[in-house]
DNA sequence: TCTGGGGTCCTAGGACCC
DNA sequence: TCTGGGGTCCTAGGACCC
């Protein structure tokens, strides 16, 4: 019997676009190209980071992160700007349409990257060929700079784009690894933040390479499944698929706000929270979903951040909804210390048509018992295993939580 | 005179069930 | 007379990325 073997290697690319916000702006306003520009929230404030820079700002120390007031103070010439999302939302949308000309195996990873698998695209020309006409058509169409990393997989094609920018290409090929990959320090590979570089210095990992060698269950001990994981990206091995669907299989959906200044008061955090609200309301109903899950967060004046959250009974999606159990999540665990940021997150989000079904069922079921509230219940919970309304507790006093509940308690005391 | 806002994934403990 | 082990769900926090 012959062995199976797996279809020689894939080709994947990772392209990365160039200090995107600000080159965006650049290609509007070409006045703006060659100064240093900063693209920063609420620059009036004096809570403003800078989200983007361009090219010159960098040089003189500008870096993503850092408060606007310390920008200013690195380069006094800084041209600061707010960001415009739907202008940048515009460009994405072009730029993934000149990559969909080649191949539609893409994966959006945010607004200004994404994964291509190009592994069947011979007929285009060598993946070279391939990834200098798409940065010459982003750059010519769009103004836009771009670089791209062409690998084998998905994790050292991201590496690679990292190694020349702007408007680079780098191939990265397993044989490069020891070259060009391991000298590389331990904090810029992909997947070590600052915590985890931090951990492995102290075993002496300070490079790439020096992950290699190390005995892989000591880096499971130190790190969980990721540290098997680091390792086997640093030996060049990442076997994740360029997957087009993950980008709609969004799991939550949230709004938060650092305040003006830091307050106690209850009428701005109400007015904060009816906003997030509102804002999640909104951008759930732009994509036809529902969430199950409220979480809301908190941030004290120093920093110190707590979650609360709250699994439903049954999904919801109505600004008063996410409003009333934010407030009631708020009020149960506020410390009564100064707040300087609100958020507001809906889990456990699904599309309305995956949930209609559920609904649908419970609505039948609500006709169907007309003989009594609890019969009905009881009878649910046998059908479905659990209480699907147990968060009611339907006693004397208590309040139902989501319009859901009010319309079917309304629907009974009638 | 400090550090935004949008996400994902992983871990760990407790409750609960069998 | 002193208490197993496995599985799932829920919650909170942390790390990371753009």
């Amino acid at each position: 019997m012959s062995k199976w073997y797996p279809k020689s290697g894939r080709v994947i690319f990772h392209v990365d676009m160039n200090s995107f916000y600000a080159s965006v702006e650049a290609a509007y306003d070409p006045s703006l190209k060659g100064k240093p520009l900063a693209i920063a929230g609420n620059p009036e404030e004096r809570r403003g980071i800078v989200v983007t820079s361009s090219y010159e700002a960098r040089k003189k120390g500008v870096k993503t992160t850092m408060p606007l007031w310390e920008a200013r103070k690195l380069c006094p010439d800084l041209i600061v700007m707010r960001p415009n999302f739907d202008r940048y939302r515009r460009a994405s949308k072009e730029i993934f349409k000149i990559l969909s000309d080649v191949t539609p195996y893409i994966q959006p990873v945010s607004i200004d990257e994404g994964y291509m698998d190009v592994t069947e695209c011979e007929d285009q020309g060598s993946p070279l060929d391939i990834a200098e006409s798409i940065q010459s058509r982003v750059n010519k169409e769009l103004d836009l700079p771009c670089s791209i990393g062409i690998a084998p997989n998905k994790f050292l094609a991201k590496m690679a784009s990292d190694m020349k920018k702007p408007m680079g290409i780098t191939v990265l090929r397993k044989r490069d690894l020891p070259s060009k990959l391991w000298p590389l320090p331990i904090g810029e590979m992909y997947g070590v933040g600052s915590k985890t570089a931090e951990k492995l210095r102290l075993i002496d990992v300070n490079t790439i390479g020096d992950l290699v060698r190390m005995d892989t269950y000591q880096l499971k001990s130190l790190l969980g499944v990721n540290g098997e994981r680091l390792k086997n990206r640093a030996n060049g091995i990442d076997p994740s698929p360029v997957d087009p669907d993950a980008i709609h299989e969004f799991k939550s959906i949230g709004s938060s706000e650092t305040l003006p200044h830091d307050t106690v008061e209850d009428d701005e955090i109400k007015k904060l929270f009816r906003k997030l609200s509102r804002n999640v309301e909104r951008r759930l109903n732009r994509k036809q979903a529902l969430g199950q899950t409220v979480q809301i967060t908190i941030r004290y004046y120093d920093r110190k951040t707590v979650t609360r959250s709250m699994k439903l009974p049954d999904f919801i999606s109505k600004e008063d909804d996410i409003f009333n159990i934010s407030m009631d999540l708020f009020e149960k665990n506020w410390s009564g210390e100064p707040v300087r940021l609100l958020g507001v997150t809906l889990q456990d989000v699904a599309e309305r048509k995956e949930v209609v079904h559920q609904l649908d069922l419970f609505t039948y079921e609500q006709e169907a018992s007309k003989e009594g509230l609890y019969q009905a219940i009881d009878k649910l919970t046998e059908k479905y295993g659990k209480n699907p309304f147990q968060a009611i507790h339907i006693e004397d006093g208590h309040q139902p939580k989501t319009s859901f509940q009010k319309d079917f308690l309304d629907d009974y005391q009638k």
